[in-house]
DNA sequence: TTCAAAATGTAGCCTGAGCTACAATTAGGG
DNA sequence: CCCTAATTGTAGCTCAGGCTACATTTTGAA
């Protein structure tokens, strides 16, 4: 602590990156899923899946290929880049990691994934970590 | 599920809202803190808790003011309105149930605070519920 | 093969939430 | 009482992430 002049101020600075780079993760995890499936991806799968207008996707999609996340917005051939790719793992893992966790206190399966999606983008290592314990230990019950 | 058609885009529909509303809970949060310790609230002590200019706190006070949860902006005598108090408390409420929460499953405290302040505005009443059930189970072993 | 519907792209708008630079006000110590 | 420092306010900028309206391009069925 030492400083300790602002703990508060860092907390909330943190909340704000964590929100800047939350679409972007978002998108790369259902770019994954699309192109899981075998399927190209379109803007309109995305329009459907984030429930908002196709400009919308089409300029976030620019962004996050300035990010370097993602290839061939303009040749409409939309792949992940390895780090998108890392970045989609790493942020479905953490989904449904939360989503096991909530439905292992008793939330149903549609809750537990809504709620999933909203905190999943603001836990810490240590936090998931605790939460990946828990359930490990509840599996040995 | 019946329509099933769109369950993706109320997800991330819902989380949007949230994020509309996180700043605003936030805000009155920190007043609700400040003026319980009897002090007048402060641009200057907001601008230190947020870790933003001046001028963003001036400018989010006069949104919440229309929104109803503070008065008294312009007159520098900063109040919480009923609604403000009520969500203020709420606020704190979902803040303390959730740290306490990542603190039994052996987090340290200060991570616990800080991920609670990210986590706290995504989660619905039925998770939350689940938490304080496990809590009050934890409690009698 | 044509032509209507679906998909994609462009232009231009809005709001929220951050910033700096500068101006005015308020408060406290000398 | 005055003058400096702290506090508050204004102007005007940026970027992200929504939107509608209006092309254009692609695609699939008749």
């Amino acid at each position: 602590m030492s400083d300790n002049s602002n703990d508060r101020a860092t907390i909330h600075q943190r909340v704000r990156r964590q929100h800047a780079s939350e679409l972007a993760q978002d998108y790369v995890e259902a770019i994954h899923e699309i192109r899981q499936s075998g399927n190209p991806v379109k803007i309109s799968d995305l329009q459907e899946i984030f429930g908002v207008s196709h400009v919308t996707v089409i300029r976030t999609l620019k962004r996050i290929e300035e990010q370097k996340l993602v290839t061939g917005t303009r040749s409409k051939e939309i792949e992940l880049t390895a780090k998108g790719k890392r970045l989609a793992k790493s942020a479905a893992a953490k989904h449904e990691l939360l989503k096991s966790f909530f439905m292992a206190l008793g939330v149903s399966e549609s809750q537990a994934d809504a709620d999933a999606e909203g905190a999943e983008h603001h836990l810490s290592k240590e936090t998931l970590e605790a939460i990946r314990a828990f359930l490990k230990s509840e599996a040995n019950v």
